[in-house]
Order: C-alpha cells, then sequence, then structure tokens
DNA sequence: CAGGGTCTAT
DNA sequence: ATAGACC
C-alpha cells in the first residue's frame, strides 16, 4: 500500500532531471570543491534558550523580563527583558539598573539546560527520515535534509500544488504535514518582488528553477519543526533554510524571534555576496575573533590610517571591518589570505576555507553526533577570589571531582538491559528501591586538569586582546576506579582527587608551594572508547547512524527511500529518559542558596540583598511556589487561551506542553 | 566575562 | 599529550 501510493505518484511525475547542473561559483575554474547547491541544510536556533528553559519550568516567569545569571553577568535574557534595555553578556547589575524588576535566576548549573537540548535534539532527529543532525553547543541545530526534500520534490504534483503533502519518511506515508507548495513558509531573502522576479503564485512556474523548489519545500519542513518544537515542547526558534552550514546558520539570524528565513542563492554570487559584503567578517560563522583580528590587523595595521568607517579608533574586538573590506583590499586571494593567517598551529588549507567563507561557500558536512559525547568537563571561575592555598584547592577539586563522576553516569552509561533476563519485562513499573543496573556506553581513557592563573594580578599580560598565556594542562590515564558505578560520586570523586588530580596539579604548577593566583579550574575526561554492545555497533560514535549514509547520492535516493527500514525504533529509544539521579536542586532553591552559600563571598551578596529589599527577585518565587494565582493566563499569538493543567505538586497551572518539564523541576529538586 | 563542547595541529 | 580556535 505504502509503496502503491509512492510509486502511483511518482510515475505521474515527469522524470527527475539526472543532474543538475551545478552553477558556476566564484573560483570554479580552479577548484572542483566548491559546493554545488546540491544541498539542503535547516539550521534551528532555540530563542534566548536558557531562559526557555526557564520559563517552562515556571511559566508565571514568561511574561516578566527575565535574565538568567552565571557569575556576575547574565548569560541570556527573555525577549522582554531585551525590549527594556537588558542585553546578553551584560553584567547583572548593569542590566538591575536598566531594569529594576528584572527576575534574575541562576544558570550556572548546566544540567537542566543540557537536558532540554537533547530531548530537542532527540526529537529532531528522530522527525525526519534519512537527516543527519548536528548540535552546536546547547541551542543550535543543523539538519542535513537533502534526501527527505529530494523525495519530496520527486512527489510534488503540479497539478494540486496548494494542497501538498510532505512526507517525512518513506516508509510511513501517513508520517507528515500537509502545505501549500506555491509558496514558501516564513521569510525569504532576498524578499521577494525585486528585480525580474515572477510571482511565485503562479502555478508550477516555481518549479522551474531546482534549487528554489528545494528551498521551497525545505521552508515547510523547517516551518513544521518548529512549530512542533513550540507546540509539544514550548521552544520557540529561529531557524534558517540554505544550501549549505554557513548560509543557513546567517539565514536564520536575518529575522530572529520565532521566525525562519530561506536564503535563496538562486541570482547566482550577486546576490549572496551583496548579501554577505555588509556583515562584518567576525560575524561570519567559523570566521573568529583570532581570525578577524589577524586579518583586520593586516588590512588596517593599527596605529595607521582611520578605517573607512572613520571611527574612533574603537576596541579592536569588532574591528568595523566587513567582508566587502577584505574582498575588495587589493591582492586579496585564498593565498594572501593563507600568508596572513599563517602562524604555528594554524589550520592548513585555511585561508582557502575563510576564502570560502567569504563567498559563502562552506562544503563543510553536518555531522551526525554519537550518542555519547566526546568529552566530558566541569569547570569553575575565581575571578573574584583566586585560589592560592592548598587547602582552597582541594576543596574545589572535590567539588569539581563530584560533578565530573555525577555527570560520567548520566552521559555516559545507559540502563542495562539484561539480554538473557525476561525478568525485567513488567518494566513498566521499575523494581521498587533497586538501583537501575546500568553499564558504560563508552569510557574515558583520559583525565585531565587545566588550571589558569588570573590575568590582572602578579602575572601581567595584557587584558585586552591577548587571552595566550592562559590555560594549562596535564593529562593522565584515567584509573579505572572512576568506573566503579558501586560506590557513591562523592567516594570515588575523593580518590580521585588524592590519587590522580593532586598528582596532575603538582605536575602544572611545580616549583611554587602555593600562590599561584587560580582563576580557573578544570577537570576533564576524554578520550571515550565505545564499549562493544551486542547489537552490532559499537555503541559510541557513530552508531545506529550509518543508515543516513545511504542517502546521500541523488540516483539512488528514490530507491533508498522506499528501502527505508523502518526507523520507528531509532526515533522512540532516541529519548532516553534518564531520570536524574541528582540530589540537587531546583533552579530556584539553587540561586537562593548559591547567595546564602559561604563559598563565593563576594558575588553571592548582591544577589540576596536585591533579593530581599528589591521587591522583584523573592516576591516571585514565593508566588510562584504557594500563591497559585495571579497568574496570567496563557494565551497564543491570536489571544486565544492555551491549554493548562494543574501541577500536582505545586498546584501552579502550566500549559500542557509545558507540564513534562515542569515536573521534571520537582523531581530534581526532591 | 560563563560553562561547556568539538576539531585541528603539532 | 598539549595547545589553539571556534561555537
Amino acid at each position: 500500500m505504502k509503496t502503491a501510493v509512492a510509486a502511483t505518484i511518482t510515475t505521474a511525475l515527469p522524470a527527475q532531471p539526472q543532474h543538475e547542473a551545478p552553477r558556476a561559483k566564484v573560483g570554479e575554474k580552479k577548484n572542483r570543491e566548491v559546493d554545488s547547491d546540491a544541498r539542503v541544510i535547516l539550521h534551528f536556533d532555540y530563542d534566548c534558550f536558557y531562559a526557555s528553559v526557564i520559563e517552562n519550568a515556571h511559566p508565571a516567569l514568561r511574561t516578566r523580563p527575565l535574565g538568567v545569571r552565571q557569575k556576575s553577568i547574565l548569560a541570556t535574557c527573555n525577549y522582554a527583558a531585551r525590549a527594556r534595555g537588558v542585553r546578553k553578556l551584560m553584567p547583572v547589575t548593569q542590566a538591575r539598573a536598566a531594569c529594576p524588576d528584572l527576575v534574575v535566576v541562576c544558570g550556572e548549573d548546566l544540567a537542566p539546560f543540557r537536558d532540554a537540548s537533547r530531548r530537542l535534539w532527540a526529537f529532531l532527529r528522530g522527525a525526519v527520515a534519512g537527516a543527519r543532525t548536528e548540535r552546536l553547543g546547547l541551542d543550535e541545530v543543523f539538519l542535513d535534509a537533502t534526501a527527505a526534500v529530494a523525495y519530496n520534490r520527486a512527489l510534488l504534483n503540479p497539478n494540486a500544488l496548494h494542497d501538498s503533502f510532505f512526507h517525512l519518511s518513506a516508509q510511513d506515508p501517513e508520517r507528515g504535514f500537509t502545505f501549500d507548495a506555491t509558496r514558501f513558509a516564513g521569510c525569504v531573502h532576498p524578499p521577494p518582488g525585486g528585480q525580474g522576479e515572477q510571482h511565485a503564485g503562479s502555478g508550477a512556474a516555481v518549479l522551474d528553477d531546482p534549487v528554489r523548489v528545494r528551498l521551497m519545500l525545505a521552508s515547510h519542513l523547517a516551518g513544521y519543526l518548529r512549530r512542533r518544537l513550540e507546540d509539544d515542547f514550548g521552544y520557540t526558534s529561529s531557524g534558517g533554510i540554505s544550501t549549505n552550514k554557513v548560509l543557513a546558520k546567517l539565514a536564520g539570524s536575518i529575522n530572529k524571534p520565532r521566525n525562519q528565513t530561506t536564503l535563496l542563492p538562486v541570482q547566482g554570487e550577486i546576490t549572496i555576496q551583496e548579501f554577505l559584503d555588509a556583515y562584518q567578517i567576525r560575524e561570519i560563522p567559523g570566521i573568529g575573533s583570532r581570525t578577524s583580528s589577524l586579518i583586520a590587523d593586516h588590512l588596517f595595521p593599527p596605529g595607521k590610517a582611520a578605517r573607512a568607517g572613520g571611527q574612533e579608533p574603537e576596541q579592536q574586538t569588532p574591528s568595523g571591518i566587513t567582508v566587502r573590506d577584505v574582498l575588495r583590499h587589493p591582492d586579496m586571494s585564498p593565498a594572501l589570505l593563507n600568508r596572513i593567517l599563517d602562524r604555528p598551529g594554524a589550520e592548513r588549507g585555511g585561508g582557502k576555507k575563510i576564502w570560502n567563507l567569504l563567498h559563502g561557500v562552506d562544503a563543510s558536512e553536518v555531522k551526525e553526533a554519537g550518542v555519547a559525547p566526546t568529552q566530558i568537563s566541569v569547570e569553575d571561575t575565581y575571578m573574584a577570589r583566586p585560589l592560592n592555598t592548598v587547602p582552597e584547592v582541594l576543596r574545589e577539586l572535590h567539588a569539581l571531582a563530584t560533578s565530573l563522576v555525577r555527570r560520567m553516569r548520566l552521559d555516559l552509561t545507559t540502563a542495562a538491559e539484561e539480554l538473557g533476563d525476561p525478568c525485567s519485562a513488567g518494566s513498566a513499573g521499575l523494581p521498587p528501591r533497586t538501583q537501575q543496573k546500568r553499564r558504560w556506553l563508552a569510557y574515558p581513557k583520559t583525565l585531565r586538569l587545566s588550571t589558569y592563573a588570573h590575568p590582572g594580578k602578579s602575572g601581567s599580560a595584557s587584558p585586552t586582546s591577548i587571552p595566550s598565556i592562559s590555560r594549562i594542562s596535564r593529562s593522565q590515564p584515567l584509573p579505572s576506579f572512576a568506573l566503579d558505578l558501586g560506590r557513591p560520586c562523592a567516594e570515588v570523586a575523593e580518590r580521585l582527587v588524592r590519587e590522580a588530580l593532586l598528582p596532575l596539579f603538582r605536575r602544572l604548577h611545580v616549583g611554587r608551594a602555593a600562590g599561584w593566583n587560580l582563576a580557573l579550574l578544570n577537570v576533564c575526561v576524554a578520550n571515550m572508547v565505545p564499549v562493544a554492545t551486542d547489537d552490532g555497533n559499537g555503541g559510541g560514535a557513530a552508531g545506529g547512524r550509518d543508515i543516513s549514509r545511504m542517502f546521500r547520492t541523488q540516483g539512488e535516493r528514490l530507491r533508498e527511500w522506499s528501502a527505508w527500514e523502518d526507523d520507528t525504533t531509532t526515533a522512540t529509544t532516541a529519548s532516553p529518559s534518564l531520570s536524574p539521579p541528582r540530589g540537587g536542586n531546583g533552579i530556584i532553591d539553587g540561586e537562593a542558596e548559591d547567595g546564602a552559600a559561604a563559598n563565593g563571598g563576594s558575588e553571592g551578596t548582591n544577589d540576596v540583598e536585591d533579593a530581599g529589599s528589591a521587591s522583584a527577585g523573592t516576591e516571585v518565587w514565593a508566588a510562584d511556589d504557594g500563591d497559585s494565582d495571579s497568574d496570567v493566563g496563557w494565551e497564543d499569538e491570536d489571544g486565544a487561551s492555551v491549554a493548562q493543567q494543574r501541577c500536582a505538586a505545586c498546584g501552579h497551572a502550566v500549559p500542557i506542553f509545558a507540564m513534562s518539564a515542569h515536573e521534571r523541576f520537582h523531581a530534581m529538586g526532591d
């Protein structure tokens, strides 16, 4: 049946062009590596992610200006706060000055963010058969939808474009959504209407340009996925749709909160290049601060004439140098960039890579990440009061080691499914009180300790531009007792400190017995070795995702889509609900405790005082927990109210989609 | 500045 | 094994 549907529609369509000629590209004659527009890449960026996680756990905060604090700065803030002048990375004091009733929540424990990120990612990776997904940090995801888009393009019926159906799986024809193929979903850049552009509405005319059709289809896919992220999980996002990663990401930033943009490369380089030209080079993903300043310094040597903008000698940070400035520079070429960027440790084809990025060319693939991380690290900074004595260092090492061991157990183990033991068949109710048996998915071979000395004190370096003399590290094999699941985290951690971390510390700081002025400690495990499993593929890196490889070649994609193995198992097991075995606090408690803790001394005080005297902080928490309702009703865009449930634990009214997140926070606090 | 994380080059 | 660059 399923195949019948597909086959019918397929044969009703004219055969696909065997190969679409790649557009001519900058530097095409030199090099074949320039990417054709063959791919379709989506980029998702969850709007102010940390703040959204907090809001989902405490919906009453949604309507209030909210900032998420890490140490003394705001890691992020919601849009209500931004409307009142609060910005990302703004010092807390400054933010409070700008917005006195700002609600500030501590975001130093990343566990809730990590958890939310993983669930959203699990959804995205299971949503589109044959797609590969890559996570960038906690709040961004790339999705290579080339195969799915090709499949759906072949199924398009030119006579019923308004009533199209996007298939998310070739196996299950029911899985998908309807859409209007005569238009794009969301915004398009450059905006329609310019140049000699046809209006998109005119029937099959739209189908003429293959790249355009693919991106149109992809825009609907992105729109659908974003809607589900919002409706099912409570997370709004910004989406970018284009033909490679760098363009997709840039596209997504054009229309920021809760919107999406499809970047059309179709009018040839001119459009794309004009679009890119105005960006400061630092804003191009893949061009970091180091590269930017090397280029800026070369083009406009410091101490010489002012720049095009005629600005004052600003910080060298944003540099003001635009893509156009670089590309218009006399003699500019990949080779010149290579020379500019050449330094010990520099990437080999570095100049060419930057050159390509500046032209919107990016051949890098969307890398499907493994289930297990390749590295786990835990760190804390001590800018306000650097560490100088052995007892201080020991105390911090112990704290770090404890959370490291906890993280290892959380992220590197999985519930052990006893293969020959169907005892656990009644799995709905786990055996009460018994520890869930866990098994290592992968284990780290290496333990590393890094430190870095306070820049301002005694170790004089120019604090502004060069963070060069920063981290130093030593590593050694991870002792095997670290993998002992039978002992409490704290016990393992203690032994780890004594037998491994302290020796590493001595190796790092030979000579001085004290007085290191340490502003940072980082403990890390790395070099993960996948543990073999019975299911045929190693539990680690690429496990189980090889199948997506099958969809890469154009010629075979249809057949492969039809041959797609049932992916429902992967989809459902992809969202592991590891119950957090943490004894920690909810975020709110964490904030209160943070302020009261003896630990920091310096930065906690502000929060406590503010919370106590200034109305904002505590009031909200109190109202949030106890008083069930001054609650502003939940409304969606049109003002219709959103279905809510009462939380059994706290009685708070919570939108249904947010309930699971809300409950998790209770679970963590208890 | 924060707290992580990934990849690359020696 | 260690550092650097990017996010």
